[in-house]
RNA sequence: UCUUCAGUAGCUCAAUGGCAGAGCAUUCGGCUGUUAACCGAAGGGUUGUAGGUUCGAGUCCUACCUGAGGAGCCA
């Protein structure tokens, strides 16, 4: 057996080809022509047969039965071995996913996945298989399938992995709408009851499921964190790619501090320390000054001793900067950007949303334009809700806002909150100040609905040489350091702006989460480095 | 760094200073439509660690360890 790469295109021959009809399965059957496996025209089957496997992803389109469909697998069977794996072919019904079991009601098809859970009811027999995309409930009766099948499904233990063959049959009870009449099994690894599959489908603790992260994963509901996760960050990259940015990925190793405030990771750099970026703003100023629209996307550092529900030590940040852009452009792009991701996440992750039993009215509610607020205003509105009982604590004016006050002033809307232009003296030494009062930075911060805090922090940056020198200095931050950051004021310097947005702040606000944690596949935090 | 809470069976949790318990998981048995199935039975414990108070400590006291939430800081 061979595997081919479906670099090819299929032919019209081999669309009309007979094997398909001789082999009988919707999705799957062709034969290809290539140069390495020549075949006539009408007598291909004898020669190359190629089976594609009706789950999808590579780049293929094919056409068959009426319908475009997008292989995902396909094997090459030698000539030698032609006869013997067409009648395996014919004998296995084709590939497919519990996502789209609906197109093959009524047929059999093979599964391949694990045991979510098993129960029983005397002579019949419920496994729930799960293959990634979804689960199903197989139905096996003791005399619809054969004594072997029928025992080596009644002891079958939790997660084993399994290739499953059975009838698709819609069914109002099944949650899926669908259900499996199970005809074959065969099990590839089975969990030994002696020491089972630790997470249960009963409740667990966050400290017994954070040591079995590499299985927790496995669970409907971190899938489906994890799928929409993954949906956001593709959605996000979309965003810029489509609208002229280009993407400019910066260093990790760095050797010194950004923005001179947060805790850093060191590492030993050939004897030299360094440390793990904690933003790539700097270095994506550079880039946009050459490339004019750009944007970086990766991991980001931060060794800051936090423990809260917003905190991981390492964490994913995208982060645009775009050069002749200002504090009000920066505002228009972050709302725009933000809209076109969650846009996304309910076009294309509708039914995970609804896994998490996360609503989509709130989500639908997100559209540009936010509401925008001074500092200022946003201090008054928080001096008054303390006046009101809402608040706990006073807050100061001149400050930064403190968590609790993030979350009332963000509970307030029904979307993300801009609260723009704070006080310069709270803010980074790189944030240009209002040419209208300097007392201002020209700074945003987007606070989250439903409490869930800043998702957003930009600004415009500084674009005079003798300002920004004397902030560094004022800072007392190591100049020879940021000599080359000096640079892009020394050599062509423009008003520029950019933001950084934190994936998983926005990943736990699409999800309604309570932590962070379980926006990122395996979360690192200040007392977590296992697994 | 500060602060609050928690640690008992594989898991989730009970137990007034007085015999160490339940549900789930595992094993065995029963059930032809179960939805975290259910019913019956069995096995399963150095109560985080070290001291202390007490006739007697899972329970009270001290220290430490581990985890969780919050503050600060930040995305």
């Amino acid at each position: 057996m061979f595997c081919a790469s479906p670099r090819r295109r299929l032919s019209r021959a081999d669309r009309s080809s007979p094997l398909l009809n001789k082999l009988g399965c919707t999705l799957a059957a062709f034969v290809v022509q290539s140069k390495q496996f020549p075949v006539a025209r009408n007598n291909c089957a004898k020669t190359v047969a190629v089976h594609v496997a009706a789950r999808c992803a590579l780049d293929w389109k094919v056409r068959c039965d009426g319908k475009r469909r997008r292989p995902e697998s396909l094997l090459i069977m030698s000539e030698e071995s032609v006869t013997d794996d067409l009648e395996v072919t014919k004998n296995t019904p084709p590939v497919a996913t519990i996502a789209e079991i609906g197109r093959h009601e009524g047929q059999s098809v093979t599964l391949r996945g694990w045991l979510y859970n098993s129960r029983e009811s005397g002579k019949l027999l419920f496994p729930i298989f799960r293959d990634g995309t979804g689960s199903i409930q197989g139905v096996a009766h003791v005399k619809s399938v054969t004594p072997e099948v029928f025992e080596k499904l009644k002891g079958l233990t939790q997660e084993s992995s399994v290739i499953v063959t059975g009838k698709v049959r819609a069914d109002k009870r099944a949650p899926g709408g669908y259900e499996l009449d199970v005809e074959d099994v065969h099990v590839v690894q089975r969990v030994p009851e002696s020491d089972p599959y630790p997470i249960t489908l009963k409740e667990h603790g966050v400290d017994f499921l954070q040591e079995r992260r590499h299985l927790w994963v496995r669970s409907p509901r971190q899938s489906a964190i994890l799928r929409i996760r993954a949906e956001i960050m593709r959605a996000a990259a979309e965003y810029f790619d489509s609208n002229g940015f280009i993407r400019t990925d910066p260093p990790i190793l760095t050797p010194a501090a950004c923005e001179g405030t947060s805790t850093l990771f060191p590492v030993d750099y050939f004897g030299d320390p360094a440390y793990l970026t904690q933003s790539g703003q700097l270095y994506i100023e550079s880039t946009a000054l050459a490339l004019g629209k750009v944007y970086s996307f990766g991991p980001t550092f931060r060794a800051e001793k936090s423990k809260t529900r917003r905190h991981l030590t390492e964490f994913w940040m995208i982060e645009p900067e775009v050069a002749y852009m200002d504090l009000d452009g920066l505002m228009e792009l972050a709302e725009n950007f933000i809209t076109h991701v969650i846009e996304s996440v309910l076009k294309n992750r509708a039914p995970e949303l609804h896994v998490i039993g996360r609503d989509a009215a709130k989500l639908e509610a997100i559209k540009a334009p936010f509401p925008k607020l001074r500092y200022d205003e946003a201090a008054e509105m928080l001096n008054q809700a303390y006046k009101d009982g809402k608040l706990e604590a006073p807050f100061e004016y001149g400050n930064d806002f403190g968590s609790p006050d993030e979350t009332w002033l963000s509970s307030q809307y029904d979307r993300p909150v801009m609260v723009h232009r704070y006080p310069a003296n709270v803010k980074a030494f790189y944030m240009d100040p209002d040419a209208k009062d300097p007392r201002y930075a020209l700074c945003v911060d987007v606070l989250a609905p439903e409490g869930y805090g800043e998702i957003i922090g930009g600004s415009q940056r500084v674009s005079s040489y003798e300002l920004l020198s004397s902030r560094i200095d004022q800072h007392k931050l190591p100049r020879a350091a940021f000599e080359w950051y000096l640079d892009l004021r020394r050599y062509g310097s423009v008003p520029h702006s950019g933001f950084g947005m934190g994936i998983e702040r926005l990943v736990a606000w699409v999800c309604a989460l309570d932590h962070v944690r379980e926006t990122i596949p395996f979360p690192r935090m200040l007392n977590r480095m296992y697994p």
